[in-house]
DNA sequence: TACGTCAATAGGGTAG
DNA sequence: CTACCCTATTGACGTA
């Protein structure tokens, strides 16, 4: 499997699966009209922000109609810019770079803090949709697979050659089937003689979770993800 | 006008 | 308790 830049820029941890290409949507939510006390709302003054005019003159009537009419930031390119670019080198920040960052920006150390918050976000977002597709795309290979196998195993019932063998991987003489069983949660086969199973390396799921939770953005994660194998009673596989 | 984007808030969790 | 984080949500704005 490739490893691929999808948006450089917005998402370092990427996913290439052969014919798949993300589309990234948003949930949005649509609501009425709730003001808030917002201090980071205050149009500052000698700041370089775009400031735009938020709420109509009916939306104050509704809402209070107290003080000078509010208005939302939106931030210039040049301070985008410069927050991605400290997004790249790091996806946290300490007080020091929060501050500086701030200065740098004429924005307010909260304002720095929320759009890293949202950066976040977006990026976690992104990633859990990228890993969603692939693994509906593995789900649907598998089950093509499945099919496949199923088939195989009906022909050669079919065939009715004598009891089934299966080739040690050690001695790579014939094992009886008895001595094999079917792991009911990852269906892989085990010997019920010790020998090992037949492992493939990490399945692409594992890869994924594993390539989640070593990723940057998961460095705050308190408790790392558990695979349900290892409370699995077939501890073999 | 519906929908996507994004700055901002609320609220809950955790470390120090 | 404080400061930070995360997640869910809100609401203004831009645009197809």
């Amino acid at each position: 499997m490739a490893i691929l830049p999808v948006t450089p820029s917005c998402l370092e941890l990427t996913i290439s699966v052969a014919g798949f290409t993300s589309s990234s949507s948003f949930p949005s939510s649509e609501g009425g009209c709730v003001m808030r006390d917002l201090d980071i709302n205050q149009v500052p003054s000698g700041g370089e922000e775009e400031w735009v005019m938020m709420g109509s003159a009916e939306d104050e009537e509704e809402c209070g109609g107290r003080g000078p009419p509010r208005k939302k930031l939106r931030l210039t390119k040049e301070q985008s810019r410069l927050l991605e670019e400290s997004f790249r080198e790091n996806h946290t920040l300490n007080p020091k770079q929060k501050e500086t960052l701030a200065l740098q920006l004429k924005l307010k150390p909260r304002q720095v803090e929320v759009w890293f918050q949202n950066r976040r976000a977006r990026t976690k977002l992104k990633q859990t949709e990228m890993e969603c597709e692939y693994l509906k795309r593995w789900f649907g290979s598998l089950t093509e697979e499945n099919r496949r196998l199923q088939r195989e195993v009906e022909e050669l019932r079919a065939m009715r050659v004598g009891p089934p063998t299966v080739m040690s991987p050690h001695s790579c003489e014939p094992m009886p089937a008895s001595t094999l069983t079917m792991c009911p949660r990852c269906e892989r086969v085990t010997s019920t003689n010790g020998a090992p199973s037949v492992d493939k390396g990490p399945t692409p799921l594992r890869a994924i979770t594993s390539m989640a939770f070593h990723h940057p953005n998961s460095m705050n994660r308190k408790t790392p993800p558990v695979h349900h194998h290892a409370r699995h009673p077939s501890a073999a596989c």
